[in-house]
DNA sequence: AAGCGGCGTAACAAATAGGTCATAAAAACG
DNA sequence: CGTTTTTATGACCTATTTGTTACGCCGCTT
């Protein structure tokens, strides 16, 4: 799986250099120069990481952070900032307004590469390839299998990537719009119920025990809310 | 909740003018500067972040950066990395070992402390928001899990909202009229006394013991005005 | 061309939450 | 004290939300 990166910057030779490096890397990168675009890139494209430049058109970068970080739908977007502006001042605000990472003009693209990677490691660990495991379930993304208690659990393409999420978040909870979102796709119109019942297929064939019996549920609904990866540890009727 | 910092370093002014910097703004600190006692620390005092210095006796910064990635205790312990030793290549180590950021000294305190929740804010919602707590009870609201001295609450939809709402504001009263507005939506129309009945409700999950015994009532009647969350254990008569 | 697997939707069943009412209990008042 | 307000509580019915199954429609493979 690849991943998206949103670059926003002007300075055209600066693009240059750091689209030809993430290319090289692998990455998917979609441009622009400008600040009120840059949302809307984020917003519509789905970025998985944004390099922000401070000093762009329309908006400052750190305006577009600070709006990005307030917009429900990019609230937890990965933002690298990147920038003449040296002084600590500066830096510090940008962190503190919601950046993950802060680099200064003059940079390495190497380094940035790096740095890109470490916050993506945390948010996405699905995008480092690898593996993602949680309560037994395990998941290898790059061989698209998935076992739960070593045993090997067969899945669709979209319970696979339902599941993924959930890896990727455990114990968060999602409702069914943004499970859409982030599964199906930004602009696909499909039922909300749908959800269900691929939840349904994922439950189904996840905790199908070794003999036909049931395993414990991990995947929580969390009603009028949405659903959750969850090792729920103490059952329903404790004090009841 | 405050966060613990593990502190790997050898330089004794470091080491002072770090640790004050960190304990100003609210973090433990646990410190050392042996690498061989530091991943023991990580182990037994479970910090929640471990600065790390790349030149400490016995193993090297990027040596116990290795050994706590693989480690599964500690595989997904936050790391930063800091040093002197400035150029590009190291700090690509660093990054690529595992460590979520990279600062190079001289470094500005306030920047550390600001890398550093930025870092938190990702890894640990709960330190910074996403978790409420008040007297023992303690929300999370990013996974809508409600506990009372770490047993597991039990609550409808309204009466999780109901919670957040009290969780948000401790110790304020509310009228039936502000809670309907707050916790139903301005537009909703429903009796004030439907108010009571899921004071009740809320009462009755929150209050109910291990046992099935009653917990102290956080939630306080304040006559003709409405409802507060308040930690008044039992003083029957207080001032009033 | 036929068969298969996966997907989205609809429809019905089940579970759970929500709101109101009636009545008991408690507190304030004179 | 007796009366009046205000709140607590339990029961009940309804509305909403979720679970589950069945079905038809592609797109691919054979």
């Amino acid at each position: 799986m690849r991943a998206k990166i949103l670059l926003v910057e002007d300075d055209a030779s600066l693009i240059e250099l750091v689209t030809y490096n993430l290319e090289k890397e692998g990455f998917d990168v979609v441009r622009t120069g400008d600040g009120e675009e840059a949302l809307t890139l984020a917003e519509e494209e789905k970025p998985d990481l944004v390099i922000l430049d401070w000093m762009i058109a329309n908006l400052s970068g750190i305006e577009v952070c600070r709006r990005l970080r307030r917009a429900p739908a990019t609230a937890n977007l990965p933002i690298v900032m990147l920038t003449a502006r040296g002084d600590e001042a500066d830096r510090i605000r940008g962190l503190e307004t919601g950046a993950d990472d802060y680099m200064t003009k003059p940079f390495s693209p190497r380094e940035l590469i790096a740095r890109i990677r470490a916050v993506l490691r945390r948010l996405r660990p699905a995008l480092q390839g690898g593996a993602l495991e949680f309560a037994g379930i395990a998941m290898d993304t790059t061989a698209h299998r998935v076992t739960r208690d070593a045993r090997t659990v067969q899945l669709g393409p979209t319970e696979f990537r339902l599941l993924r999420h959930f890896l990727e978040h455990p114990g968060r909870v999602f409702s069914r719009e943004q499970l859409l979102d982030a599964v199906w796709g930004r602009d696909v119109y499909v039922e909300q119920r749908t959800v269900d019942v691929h939840i349904r297929r994922l439950r189904k064939a996840v905790n199908a025990g070794p003999t036909g019996e049931e395993l414990p549920d991990l995947i929580r609904t969390v009603r009028s809310a949405g659903y959750s990866l969850d090792a729920t540890p103490a059952p329903a009727q404790a004090a009841a």
